[in-house]
DNA sequence: TATACAATAGCATGTTTTTGTTATTTGCTG
DNA sequence: CAGCAAATAACAAAAACATGCTATTGTATA
């Protein structure tokens, strides 16, 4: 695999693992340079300067208790030479799911290891996607048996509610019609048959779907 | 600080923590040695063979959604040179709680960088504890000026809202006027500075009140 | 290709929630 | 005992939500 050409970004609010997974790239030596994010400005920023550079950003799933997701379009959008590998520390049916719709080229588990990694970025440096097992294995034993109630975009703006964010404020971190969140809404709440958002959540919440 | 005597342990179910937060330590080349374990079994059955090692264990609270902190006690007792130092991503009142009352060598949160494992090393090293700017600034503001949001009666009607109940329904449930529910609500509502259920109910999931 | 369904969006209507304001009773604490 | 906070309750207006109905676009699949 050659990358020599291309630099690594690690992004995750959690600095102590930025700072850690970035030795452990670093250790590999198969990246022209290595940075570390926290915050989302300080991120574009940077993108917005070395937008020509191949990039290979290492993604947490989770920001501040948001999905960090918006930012893969967002990359790609500034930088067409960009490879995403999605961490997440949770594996559960929304999360996977919502990981997924966002075709990224790597996901992986925070309970997998180094060789994981390594393994990772073999495949994706030969184009092809990459998913680590345990996130296969959790495809083939929940999504099989359990058929999701909710497609993956009602999941997504799901989050949203369980945030605490109304319908308008919902709508405006979407950049969608509050007409249309209110469509997803009341197809989740038709399919849960429940009549109110505390309802939905909480039939959410006991599905682990949040 | 001279630290070359004593191995490093670093006990975390996600590998890609461990792994990698391993990386950075043995860059540091402050011990004799660095260990990662994922599984309490192995580790206990490490620390039995090694008991007259001095230790410097680096423990995740979260371990498949159950605390950690138990393992402390059971390290110091099989070996009486351990230090524990503490990290965890979540930082809100119980966690912080429960991990300073185990009285850690060192206590910090995975928001801090790489610069703080160096400072908090130097503090234990001395034989202080150690406890990050995150968190000291956390026990600052929220310890002493919020002993709790909510009185029993508030969070006893509170966890009607969080199974889903309507204002008409809790009154229903509690044989309570709809007038006072209302009332119980919008107080909470206030305390916690928000203006609707759905973000009074994100707020007390975040400070695990409910 | 026809069908089905997801995602988007709109409108009208009735219900629920939120908020401003006020008030009584009860129990604890200085 | 006086004062204060918690629990209870009420009314009205404004804001948000729920629901019945319709419609367009795109994608996938029988």
């Amino acid at each position: 695999m050659e990358r020599k050409n291309t630099i690594a970004i690690i992004f995750d609010d959690h600095s102590l693992f930025a700072d850690s997974f970035s030795a452990l790239i670093e250790r590999l030596e198969l990246f022209q340079a290595v940075h570390t994010f926290t915050h989302e400005k300080e991120f574009t920023r940077f993108l917005v300067k070395n937008s020509p550079a191949p990039i290979c950003l290492f993604l947490d799933y989770y920001l501040k208790d948001k999905n960090a997701l918006p930012l893969i379009n967002e990359c790609r959008r500034l930088n067409r030479h960009t490879t995403v590998i999605v961490i997440s520390a949770v594996v559960n049916p929304v999360t996977v799911t919502n990981i997924i719709a966002y075709r990224p080229d790597g996901f992986i588990s925070k309970v997998s290891g180094f060789s994981t990694i390594l393994e990772c970025l073999s495949v994706v440096g030969r184009g092809e996607q990459y998913i680590c097992p345990v996130i296969q294995e959790f495809l083939a034993t929940k999504n099989s048996t359990n058929p999701l109630p909710f497609t993956a975009r009602e999941l997504e703006i799901l989050q949203y509610f369980a945030q605490g964010l109304s319908i308008a404020q919902t709508a405006d971190q979407t950049h969608l019609s509050k007409h249309t969140i209110v469509a997803h809404r009341r197809k989740m709440m038709a399919k849960a048959n429940v009549n109110s958002i505390t309802e939905l959540l909480a039939y959410a919440r006991n599905r682990e779907l949040i």
